[in-house]
DNA sequence: GTTGCTAATCACCGTCGGGTGACAGGGCTG
DNA sequence: CAGCCCTGTCACCCGACGGTGATTAGCAAC
C-alpha cells in the first residue's frame, strides 16, 4: 500500500504532511497567533522573521506577502492589542459598590496587577517598551497606552479624583509600580529584596499596595 | 620619511596608528570600559563580543583571553558595580536631620530617582533585568541589589519603620514605581500618560512620589 | 644578538539573521 | 481541456555574529 511505503521510506519526517490548505485567511491568522505565542513565551530577544515562520510553520515569504515584512506583523499586533484587553480584564466592579476615588483605583490597581501577572504577551510588551526605543516597539506601546486608558475611563465611571492630588501623576506611579513589580517577579521571582513568587508573596505585595492608595486616596 | 610615506600610501586610515603599547593591565581596562560604555549607550540588544571590540578598539581574541569571553566580562562589570554605585550616590544626608522614617524614605526615594535618571549604565542593566533571564543577567542583577541593599542599610542607619507596616513591601514597590518611571521615561518620554521630560514634569513627579511616601509613613 | 615569552592580530569557520527572486502546484475561469 | 491567478515553497544572497587556530610583533633576560 502507498500510505505504508511512503511511512516506511520516511519514518523520520512527519509521518502526516497535513495536507496544507490553500487559505490565505487562515495562513494569515496562524501567522499572527504564532507571532503573539512567539513574544509570549520567547521574548522579543529571538523575535523575527525566521523565529515567527518556524513556529507558524510556513514560509518567510508569506510573512512579507501578507503583512509587509516584520513591521506590518507588528502593527496587526498592536492592532489585536484593544480588543484583547477587552476580553481579560473584567469589567464590572465584582458586585462592589465603589463610593470613593480611592475604592476605584484600589480596585482597577489590583485588577490590573492580576491581568498582567496572568498575561505572558502583555508583560513582554512592557518590557519591550522600556527596553528599546525603535518605531516598532512605540507602534505597539501606543497601542497599549490607548487601550489601557480606555479601560481605565470607562472604569472611572463619574468618579472623579480629590482636588488637590495630581491624580495622573500618582495613578502613573502606581501602574509603573505595577508592572516592574510583575516584569520583576516574572524575570527573577523577586523584586528590590521583596520575594515574589507564591501567592502569600503577592498577597503581601498586594497589601502593600492598597496600603499605598489609602495613603494617597484616603 | 616613513611617517609620510605611510599617511600617503593609506590616507583615510586611522592616519596615526596609535601606537598600541603592549600593556595587558591597560588593554583589560579598556575592554571593560569600552563594555560598560557600550552597554550604557546602546543598550544590552547589540551588546556582543564583536561589538566590544570594535568599541575597544582591540581584537575580540583578547576579552576571550582576559576574561574567558563574554560572561566573564559581564562578571567583571557586576564585580565594579558596588563600587561604582558608591561614587554616584551621596552617603551624606545634604544637611537635613532625618528625624522620622518617613523622611528617611523621602529622601532616599528621591536620591534614587535622581541617581537612575542620570545614569544610562544602570538603567540598561534595571532594563535588561526585567528582559531576560539568562545567567548573565542574574549575575548583574544579583550584584546591582546587593549594592542597592548595601546602600540601603548605611543610609538607614537607626531609623526603625513604624509598626504594623510591611516596610519591605512598601519600600519594593516604591523602588519598582521608580525604576520603572525612569525606565518609561528614558525610552518613550512618558509613563502611563505622565510625560516626563522637562525637569518640570520630573518635579511633578517627585510631588507625586513624596505624596505618596507621606501617605503611608506620615 | 639571540632566544623565549606573551601581547596583539589575522584569517577563517559554521551558524543564523533579514531579505529577495524564481519556481511548483492547486483551484477556478473560460 | 487550457489558461491563469494565487498560495505556498525552495534556493539563494549578504551580512553579522560567536568562536578558534595560527601567526606576527614587541619586550626582556641572557
Amino acid at each position: 500500500m502507498l500510505i505504508d511505503e511512503a511511512a516506511a521510506v520516511a519514518p523520520l519526517a512527519a509521518p502526516v504532511p497535513e495536507k496544507r490548505v490553500r487559505d490565505r485567511g487562515a495562513t494569515e491568522k496562524t501567522i499572527l497567533k504564532a507571532a503573539k505565542a512567539l513574544l509570549a513565551e520567547e521574548g522579543f530577544q529571538n523575535f523575527g522573521i525566521n523565529a515567527v515562520a518556524r513556529r507558524a510553520g510556513c514560509d518567510k515569504q508569506l510573512i512579507y506577502r501578507y503583512y509587509g515584512g516584520l513591521n506590518g506583523l507588528i502593527e496587526a499586533t498592536g492592532a489585536d492589542l484593544g480588543t484583547w484587553v477587552r476580553d481579560r480584564i473584567p469589567e464590572d466592579t465584582g458586585g462592589m459598590f465603589l463610593l470613593t476615588y480611592g475604592d476605584l483605583i484600589e480596585r482597577l490597581a489590583l485588577l490590573f496587577l492580576e491581568a498582567l501577572r496572568d498575561d505572558p504577551l502583555m508583560r513582554r510588551i512592557v518590557a519591550w517598551e522600556v527596553s528599546e526605543n525603535t518605531e516598532q516597539v512605540r507602534r505597539l506601546a501606543e497601542a497599549r497606552s490607548k487601550a489601557l486608558s480606555q479601560w481605565l475611563e470607562r472604569m472611572r465611571g463619574s468618579l472623579a479624583p480629590p482636588k488637590g492630588v495630581d491624580a495622573v501623576a500618582i495613578n502613573a506611579i502606581l501602574i509603573a509600580a505595577i508592572q516592574h513589580l510583575v516584569l520583576s517577579a516574572a524575570a527573577g521571582g523577586q523584586c528590590a529584596g521583596l520575594v515574589l513568587k507564591t501567592p502569600k508573596d503577592w498577597e503581601k505585595a498586594a497589601t502593600a499596595l492598597k496600603r499605598i492608595v489609602r495613603g494617597v486616596y484616603g
